[in-house]
DNA sequence: CGCATAGTCAAGCGTTTGCTTTAGTAACGA
DNA sequence: TCGTTACTAAAGCAAACGCTTGACTATGCG
């Protein structure tokens, strides 16, 4: 049975190679065709435009052709998905590690009532 | 030749996998041992502790041997790794809007004079 | 028009990855 | 002490991934 994917799944997924977030680097300094990553990533521009498409199809660029020019811009909105998610995770840890603190101070207060 | 792998490599390859992120949601709720994995994640305890190797080879999670269990839990500086990446995208980008913004406040000043 | 540029599409290929199986070691519990 | 539990280590395998090549379309330009 093949899960149903998650927006979220595909961002990380897309996050987890170097070669995107190399491209997603560069991309948010300026928008950029797809051949003028081809120098600098050194490979051919088909493997190029094959990132790019991940990288839109979850939501981390955006891309509009102009003739037959490609031009890609950062969606800031993928990028927050995983802030979000990692906030949550961060968040929930540290909610945990009051708790516990909190125990602790409460079962101090009983010992030194011993 | 292997380029050198940084840790936000390491992380981010780590947090692309969906059955690792799974682990880390579960974590952040409780610390956890390797055996208590296997079930809900429907795999053998070896696959398990492959993913807690690769998890704690980048710095997300912290694990310690007492006796014969290894208890794991969240290590939030390998989440603050990636988060700070992300901040530090979205921020250039942002950065990069407001300039342009910037620009295009100068030219219709100049468009409002002709 | 004729040629170069920019991108698209599909097939193929080597490597990596996620998992299993098998075999082993060490610790706990009756 | 014997069996069970908890993990570790290594080998193997199918599927997924990253990338290339080759063929094609469409745009721009002298």
């Amino acid at each position: 049975m093949a899960r149903t994917r998650t927006q979220v799944d595909r961002v990380f997924d897309a996050l987890g190679d170097p070669t995107r977030r190399a491209i997603l680097e560069r991309m948010s300094k300026n928008p950029i065709r797809a051949s003028q990553l081809v120098k600098p990533l050194g490979m051919t521009l088909a493997g190029v435009v094959q990132h790019l498409q991940v990288l839109e199809a979850c939501g981390l660029i955006h891309s509009r052709k102009v003739g037959r020019v490609r031009t890609c811009r950062i969606e800031p909105k993928g990028l927050t998905l995983a802030t979000q998610w990692l906030a949550d995770r961060q968040a929930q840890w540290e909610r945990r590690l009051d708790a516990l603190a909190d125990l602790l101070d409460d079962e101090d207060d009983a010992s030194t009532s011993e």
